[in-house]
DNA sequence: CCTTACATCCTTTTT
DNA sequence: GGATGTAAGG
């Protein structure tokens, strides 16, 4: 409501002015010099239209690097500029909140104040908006809290173990993915009951899970990621009256990385876009498309902007509908379509990489990247005997290039799964390369922040019955799990909350010790709740939250028996611990009038992305999904090899390969100036090494474009343990034998064999032919004063010999290449 | 009720 | 290799 007084506030001082609730129309851009001509400036004739187009609907595909954002941002200050938008009428959804808060800024930065009061967020951290106004209708409180995956797995773990679904196959992984799959596809239990046969014991088990979940999240007065944007459906569908209100409200809204909404969000789109007042009578609502019905008042119906680029989406595992963005034109007749394929980010060299790449996808437009900046640096691809030797290169060369001008903020490496940073991690700290890892074990899902935000949670949403369990016993209080169940069933009996329960430790009939515990625990609770929510009509000063948690902690023990303790852990426990309280304090510094609700719903909806990168001066690690939407000067994708990408799972799925493909697309569309593609032919994965083979997508791209410092027939032809990278040996000579996937396995769909490319060079003639086989010794027996002789180095004596099976290493001194460590399964050596 | 030892599963990707 | 779960003993 802040929002409304202040866009009056400025629309006293401005000449032009428009009824409150008379949208667009008029408009100024008709007379003279466009009042915003200036954010014209720059932009190519595509990106112009996308910028002035003024309609019910427009499409914007934005291929990699287009200047998407510019386009959006400028978009959103000419709707402002030209008076066709108040910013309270502007909705602009984004993917992340780190990329909502830097189109705040951009938008800021042109029109200044004039930016206040419009709604740029997420779809989640709308949703939570929405639904805390409007909980009091549909039986929930606006206390609610947000369950994030690890808290809805736990709870779907308690109710697998009650309902003995594991018999039938239900794992808690599996139902969690089931049920978040169903909501995303605003199905409900009762939907999906009459949509499955019953008889089978299987389905019905889960559908009773499911509809006892769902039980559970309302009793707690929560709801999980998927129920943000489901919820904000039914509510909407039920409620027409509250539809009307933000239908009315937001009058432009623009939505990015539209590839990757899914039905759920898909259905909110469609439902903020339909006219005012016009689902006065009911519909038929649930699966697939809804027809638009004959509108009387097309023109009351919001405008949509989206902008998206199909070759980009890489969500579908959590549900993104591609169809979504393919159909828009059909979904919006009349849509406008404008089509962006300059790129401004990357050299020639590295877009035709991506274009190869990305054209082994079938049943997609053609679309090609382009750019006049030239053709600049060949990609450079270099094969590491182990992930830690490939790691070893990428700090190299981070170092080479920093030496060259590259600040390390400039430089990425990108990986498939979090589990490879660790090798890398590794390396860096040994070569003093200063890292950050985005994402990875993240900060709030440590179990000592997850403890501490459930503490707040106990306060702020007494019914969350999760919460309690979780901290009831931690520190250790000597209340175990009979201890929880007499609790629970007192609460039961009594007809009371499980947290007033606590209350009445006395009634409970448990021994004097864990009465005295609960006592005490209820006694912090309470002291806390006082101090953070204050009687009704109060304001919680802005440091309540901050000094809530401390007095939780402390009094609650939780920071005594971290201190006590001998585990050396512990002590960075307190540490991180100390952190929360930091950004606790940082919350009240940005919202002075922040309650702890607030703070709980901020700390649960960040993402890794959002985990603010200022990082100054370290080079960025990070996971190829969480790459999206960013750019370095030089960019590292490792592992690039089968079964890491494309993944090995994806083989079985549909669309699988694809995906993957459009994801290692995304990973080298980030590079502006250098890209390097790495991988090893050894791979530790949990304990075992394996022997990794290059991935199919090198093989798509054009020899020319690819110069390996040492390629994958290199690594075959010559052995060793040390990392060649800073004297890598010239590419070519005796490498390549062999063809690609000989006897291998084969994945999915679309392993297309490719005619080999001539290469241009003689230099590099088979450079990029990527062999078959890789060594392999097989068991090789070896002993301390066996000799060897290995194909670089020379004869040597073992010295010992470490490890078990496939990672036994052999410790060899030789005669001229000194003492080296050979793993024994791959190294290129001789018994002698 | 807590601690320890052993077993098992696992790894995509995330709001 | 790591986290998480189960069984046994204290």
């Amino acid at each position: 409501m802040t929002d409304a007084s202040a866009a009056a506030q400025r629309a006293a001082s401005v000449p032009v002015i428009v009824g409150a609730h008379a949208g667009p129309g008029a408009s100024a851009h008709d007379t003279g010099a466009r009042p915003d001509s200036d954010l014209l400036e720059g932009l190519n004739p595509q990106q112009r239209d996308a910028v002035v187009y003024r309609g019910q609907a427009l499409l914007i595909v934005a291929g990699a690097g287009s200047g998407k954002t510019s386009v959006l941002t400028r978009r959103i200050a000419s709707l402002l500029r030209t008076k066709d938008a108040w910013p309270s009428q502007i909705l602009a959804i984004t993917f992340t909140n780190k990329a909502a808060g830097e189109m705040r800024e951009r938008v800021e930065s042109i029109v200044g104040e004039a930016a206040r009061g419009m709604w740029i967020s997420t779809f989640h951290s709308a949703c939570v908006r929405i639904l805390r106004r409007e909980a009091d209708n549909f039986g929930f409180t606006k206390a609610f809290t947000i369950y994030d995956s690890g808290d809805s797995r736990a709870l779907i773990k308690r109710l697998v173990k009650e309902h003995e679904a594991d018999a039938f196959g239900l794992t808690p992984a599996a139902t969690q993915s089931r049920i978040s799959k169903l909501k995303n596809e605003l199905a409900d239990a009762e939907s999906y009951a009459r949509t499955v046969n019953m008889s089978d014991p299987a389905e019905r088990v889960f559908v009773e899970l499911f509809g006892a979940y769902q039980r559970e999240l309302q009793k707690a007065n929560a709801f999980d990621f998927d129920d943000l944007i489901a919820q904000t459906v039914y509510l909407f569908r039920a409620f027409p009256k509250v539809a009307d209100v933000y239908r009315r409200r937001f009058r432009h809204i623009l939505v990015d990385e539209y590839q990757d909404t899914n039905h759920a969000q898909y259905a909110l789109i469609r439902e903020l876009t339909r006219p005012i007042g016009s689902d006065a009578e009911p519909y038929a609502a649930g699966g697939g498309m809804m027809i638009f019905e004959a509108e009387p008042a097309a023109e009351d119906a919001a405008s949509l902007t989206v902008v998206g680029d199909s070759d980009q989406s890489i969500y579908a595992f959590r549900g993104a509908d591609i169809r979504n963005i393919s159909e828009f034109e059909k979904d919006f007749p009349g849509a406008k379509v404008v089509l962006l394929e300059q790129n401004y980010r990357s050299t020639q060299t590295i877009l035709s990489a991506a274009n190869a790449v990305i054209g082994h996808n079938f049943d997609r437009k053609d679309k090609k990247l382009w750019t006049d900046v030239g053709a600049g640096e060949q990609i450079v691809g270099f094969t590491g005997y182990s992930q830690h030797d490939e790691a070893q290169f990428v700090a190299d060369e981070t170092e080479a290039l920093r030496r060259a001008g590259v600040d390390y903020s400039q430089m990425a490496v990108f990986y498939r799964t979090n589990s490879q940073s660790r090798a890398l991690e590794e390396i860096f700290i040994r070569a003093a390369v200063p890292y950050k890892i985005m994402g990875g074990t993240k900060f709030y899902e440590r179990a000592e922040i997850k403890d501490a935000l459930a503490y707040l949670v106990a306060v702020a949403n007494p019914a969350d019955e999760m919460a309690l369990r979780r901290i009831i016993n931690k520190p250790r209080r000597g209340i175990g799990d009979v201890t929880i169940e007499t609790i629970s069933r007192y609460a039961a009996d009594e007809g009371i909350t499980f947290r007033d329960a606590l209350g009445n430790s006395s009634a409970l009939g448990v021994g004097p010790k864990i009465q005295k515990a609960i006592a005490h625990l209820d006694l912090v609770l309470a002291e806390a709740s006082e101090k953070m929510l204050p009687a009704s009509g109060e304001l919680a000063p802005p440091t309540a939250v901050a000094e809530g948690l401390q007095l939780l902690l402390n009094k609650g023990g939780y920071y005594d028996a971290l201190r006590a303790s001998k585990d050396p852990q512990d002590e960075a426990r307190v540490e991180n611990l100390d952190e929360l309280v930091a950004v606790a304090r940082e919350f009240a510094r940005n919202n002075p009038e922040g309650t702890v609700l607030d703070f709980l719903t901020e700390v649960a909806l960040v993402s890794d992305a959002d985990d603010l990168d200022d990082a100054t001066g370290s080079v960025s690690l990070m996971t190829m999904h969480t790459a999206k939407g960013l750019e370095y000067d030089a960019v590292f994708v490792t592992g690039v090899e089968e079964d890491l990408i494309p993944h090995r799972i994806s083989a079985n799925e549909p669309g699988g390969p694809q995906e993957e493909r459009r994801l290692f697309y995304v990973g080298i569309t980030r590079a502006r100036k250098r890209l390097y593609l790495s991988l090893a032919m050894t791979r530790a994965q949990f304990g075992e090494v394996t022997v990794a083979m290059p991935s199919r997508f090198l093989q798509e791209i054009p020899a020319d474009l690819l110069h390996w410092r040492q390629s994958p027939g290199d690594v075959n032809s010559r052995g060793g343990m040390q990392s060649r990278a800073l004297n890598a040996r010239r590419p070519g000579g005796g490498s390549g034998s062999g063809g690609f996937g000989g006897s291998g396995k084969r994945y999915g769909d679309d392993l297309v064999p490719l005619p080999r490319r001539e290469p241009s060079g003689n230099l590099e003639k088979f450079a990029n032919r990527i062999p078959a086989k890789v060594r392999d010794n097989g068991d090789m027996e070896l002993g301390p004063g066996d000799r060897i002789r290995h194909d670089d180095f020379g004869e040597g004596k073992v010295d010992a010999v470490t490890g078990e099976g496939a990672k036994r290493v052999a410790h060899v001194r030789f005669e001229k290449a000194g003492l080296k460590k050979l793993l024994i399964k791959i190294a290129p050596i001789t018994k002698l």
